[in-house]
DNA sequence: TGCCCGATTAACT
DNA sequence: GTTAATCGGGCAA
């Protein structure tokens, strides 16, 4: 069975951890699968949440590395995200697909689809098929419902512009699985 | 208190 | 390609 990742692997730049996240295993109550795609945030960077400070909102983006920041997203989603480097950094990697492996059929009844390649894809559908809401703002990720594992062999990681923001538009920190099917949108090929 | 808008998605044309 | 759904956060007043 693959390694556990620890608190200590989010202690780490948000940009090595973002891309070491993808191919690692994501459960939460025995359902998910494979990371593909993620974003790094990080306090000096506009686009983030954290840029403007502390806020009630965003209070575990500000605490240790190693916990789920969780929000609500246009009013409709929720958004998971994993808390990087030491706490004060205020930088998180946002959970944007992944391959489904495990709980197929729960996730499929939660989507309401049986579209696989729909089930994961988007930060939306992602926490919709895992059933993760406010609730588990602030839980750690080395504990119930939370399971995370490493990456077992290698995996070919790209990178590019982040999706769905308007200010810092061209920092290329969306890291993804080359060439996955599961990813929310695919990535530009490379030149 | 009021207003604008967003780390999205699905259903349209 | 365009747009409605839906609502809390953040900031101006």
């Amino acid at each position: 069975m693959a390694e556990r990742l620890t608190r200590s692997f989010f202690n780490r730049s948000v940009h090595e951890v973002a891309p070491d996240l993808i191919g690692a295993t994501l459960l939460v109550r025995g359902v998910g699968g494979r990371l593909v795609e993620v974003e790094a945030y990080h306090h000096t960077d506009p686009a983030a949440h954290s840029f403007r400070g502390p806020t009630e909102r965003n209070a575990v983006m500000f605490g240790p590395p190693g916990y789920a920041y969780v929000y609500r997203s246009y009013g409709i989603h929720w958004c998971l995200n994993f808390v990087c480097e030491p706490k004060g950094s205020a930088a998180a990697v946002l959970i944007r697909a992944l391959e489904p492996t495990a709980g197929l059929g729960v996730m499929r009844r939660r989507r309401g689809t049986f579209v696989e390649r729909l089930l994961c894809s988007g930060p939306g559908r992602l926490t919709e098929a895992l059933g993760i809401t406010h609730r588990h703002n602030g839980f750690a990720l080395d504990a119930p419902p939370f399971e995370l594992f490493a990456r077992q062999g290698d995996v070919e990681v790209v990178s590019g512009p982040r999706i769905g923001i308007t200010k810092a538009v061209d920092l290329p920190w969306r890291y993804g699985e080359k060439g996955s099917r599961f990813l929310s949108k695919p990535f530009r090929p490379e030149v």
